[in-house]
DNA sequence: TAGATTGTTAATCGATTAACAATC
DNA sequence: TAGATTGTTAATCGATTAACAATC
């Protein structure tokens, strides 16, 4: 391994999200030119040194007795992150679930851009949604080979979810989201994501657990 | 804090999450008897000590030579977890992520019982979702008076959520599943999971980026 | 018995936090 | 200048991994 950009660490990235949170969304700080780490600290409940270490490791320097400049620094987040790249996404799934993610305006913000939309079912086809029309799983090839696509949304119940992974990735797409609550056998080159609710429903569940009176 | 039993960790309870995963649902070894914690280490790629020492936190022995009973394992984790407690939850917000999540099977198995589905918009009114149908948020504390309400799970627009929030809040009830991208303003007491699809996706957008070729 | 696997202690590693000099 | 805040090194803390005796 002789690549010279070192690969951030998942806990960096998640990080990241966060600062851009307070950064651009969350606070109407948003307009001040600068922040200072020990802000960013307070409203995320962490270390003042870590938001520094952080936003040095995405190459923002900080101005002493200024702090950092906000927009400098939400700039750098993105870029670090991707933002703004164009990631051509299919979506396979035209059902709850992938109606809410098709639907989702804030996409486009993050550097995702549909360019087709899948479904098993002929009902769904001729569907619209927003500017694309649902389209049959069997028409992926086509729609592949014209432009690459960078990144494929799963969203269909779990029995369906292997076969269609593997539909994607003999179409030559080589990153997963995967929303379907299972795990997902792809080859090593292939990268998966997956947006297991369970994770999330263990936690609160265990948080339920503790606090229940009487105890469950 | 005098009390006997410590809060396990977050990160515990994902790893217990995803023992959970590997145990019922993943793999047919299901029906094995006995699993060691090398195999189950070798699946998620962790270390086996790690395993152990997991399993040993939730009570669990393992037996030398054979490894751990599976069935004792499974019970043990989702115990630990509340996933055999009955967590009575509403859902406000039945739009496409409302449907998905009250369409999705899965709940019921880890204690989740849906007792009421709330929405804003009054076109919405009296539509069913299985056995329930939608009501306004006005009734919210009608039902919350009946019997009590432990989660809510808020799948709302995020111009709505933190007016939904309050009123659930105010409702009394303390605990959050937050689907909407934005944070919530909540009282301390109030414990909330958010589920924001930023984080994934920065992850996502930060792998597609560095793997653009020509570099995005 | 020999051998596979656990349980646990010790060692390592990395992440977090504290301290403080440098800067404007 | 005094004072606020950064940048960075050192210290601490906790999590991960290695080692190995105990067990069946």
């Amino acid at each position: 391994m002789t690549s010279g950009v070192p690969k951030l660490k998942h806990s960096l990235l998640e990080r990241l999200v966060h600062y851009l949170h307070v950064l651009v969304e969350r606070h109407p700080d948003n307009e001040r030119e600068y922040f200072s780490s020990a802000h960013v600290a307070a409203l995320l409940h962490m270390d003042d040194t870590q938001i520094r270490k952080d936003l040095a490791a995405v190459g923002v320097r900080g101005y002493p007795r200024l702090g950092f400049r906000t927009l400098e620094a939400r700039e750098a987040i993105r870029r670090t992150l991707g933002f703004n790249c164009r990631h051509r996404a299919i979506l396979v799934g035209a059902g709850h679930l992938g109606g809410a993610l098709a639907a989702y305006k804030g996409f486009a913000g993050y550097g995702i851009q549909w360019v087709g939309i899948f479904d098993a079912d002929s009902d769904k086809h001729g569907t619209r949604f927003g500017r694309l029309v649902v389209q049959p799983l069997s028409r992926l090839h086509n729609v592949a080979r014209k432009r690459e696509i960078h990144l494929a949304v799963i969203a269909v119940p779990s029995g369906a979810a292997q076969d269609v992974a593997n539909q994607v990735v003999t179409a030559g797409i080589n990153t997963l989201w995967n929303f379907a609550p299972m795990s997902l056998v792809v080859p090593s080159r292939v990268y998966v994501r997956n947006e297991h609710i369970s994770v999330g429903l263990g936690e609160l569940s265990y948080h339920l657990k503790q606090s229940a009176d009487p105890p469950c």
